[in-house]
DNA sequence: TGTACATCAGTGAACGCGCGTTCACTGATGTAC
DNA sequence: TGTACATCAGTGAACGCGCGTTCACTGATGTAC
């Protein structure tokens, strides 16, 4: 084990798997998900090149564990916000939308990034099902029953994730300037404006 | 010139930057973005991997100069599209872009993938603003008052491109299957509800 | 409690890859006189 | 109209780069008896 200050360097890592998502993470944010490298990773996590094969198989096995974590702490992020009653609610968790994508741009990005993850990996697939019904159930209510992913019902949970998730994007390229904090200001005054509609 | 069918390859080319341009759009379609490559953009323009150079410098110029395109070619479909009234207008010409987006996604994605672009090029900075133009006179309509990047004025221009901002890159990740034409009906059932409170 | 041994989790050198760009060059074009 | 020459628009070979992955290996761990 790894876990106190005094270690050594030994030849087993003891939590390797952790400290290289922890790495990719870093890389990710610093570099962009173009700017991405496996060994860069390794690299920083004080290992060679071939270690994270033994965890991860390749790179996109990799990347694909970072965005299953990604959408567990986005996830996590909508459930943490509240309020008074159903629109109150809405209005904070788009807002916790918003600042999710602000603060961690790259792993943002990587959880659509669809083309660099595996598509039929399990875990992926689950925390984002559990995070798009977090927010269906902000909009349609706890107890409003299931519907299929073409179903008219869907309408209002579409309409405020795409509101979202489009002001998120157009955030991060800069569109309401650099200046920090713009963006959330624009998201008050923007969300409003449309999400008390789309509560039933 | 090259321009007819019976032209043999001479040395000069005669009108490489458009088909170098034209290349790229079919490599991007084919690869995607994180698949660009200028040398395979030479190879389908038949010419040696230096010759872009000779015309946008280097590979950021080629696909800032894409880039520029796309924006104008989205310009023009918005702009294609018209209605009895302010809203119909303004739907028609949110389910045009979402068309656009669908139709065209490497370039659409290349448009706010501002990492791969020079982002002081004035021409890309103009086809932009054009663009954003088009939609702000769609909602504020044509008569509406210049508004400064945070002026609160914007916000329903800005919740409107938002919300097929996002659903079109949702539609495009394949949240609403990949079954053609699925995306377009749930775009259909969606913004009506939103569209009508932004048309002041 | 001690020992043999399988398994696990790493090493580090080497591979081949395609890339963007540079370079000295050359063929074609256009212009001045 | 002809000619000299500058400029333009290409060539193609070569460069160095960092990458992901493979490979034979070895050190450490855990388990069966």
């Amino acid at each position: 084990m790894n876990d106190d200050l005094n270690s050594v360097k030994t030849y087993h890592h003891g939590a390797l798997k952790p400290a290289l998502i922890a790495a990719a993470e870093k890389v990710l944010e610093e570099r962009g998900i173009d700017g991405f490298s496996l060994r860069e990773t390794a690299r920083r996590a004080g290992v060679s090149p071939a270690a994270p094969a033994h965890h991860f198989g390749d790179a996109r096995g990799l990347l694909t564990a970072v965005a299953a974590k990604a959408y567990r702490d986005f996830g996590d992020a909508l459930e943490a916000e509240d309020g008074d009653n159903a629109i109150a609610r809405l209005r904070s968790r788009g807002m916790a939308y918003v600042r999710f994508a602000l603060a961690n741009r790259a792993r943002f990005q990587l959880m659509w990034r669809k083309a660099v993850l595996n598509a039929d990996d399990p875990d992926l697939a689950e925390a984002g099902r559990r995070a798009f019904n977090i927010h269906d159930k902000t909009v349609r209510g706890a107890n409003a029953p299931p519907a299929a992913p073409l179903d008219p019902a869907l309408a209002p949970s579409i309409a405020s994730w795409s509101i979202v998730h489009g002001f998120a994007l157009l955030a991060m390229d800069g569109v309401f300037g650099t200046d920090e904090g713009a963006a959330e200001r624009a998201a008050e005054q923007m969300l409003p404006l449309v999400l008390q509609h789309l509560i039933v």
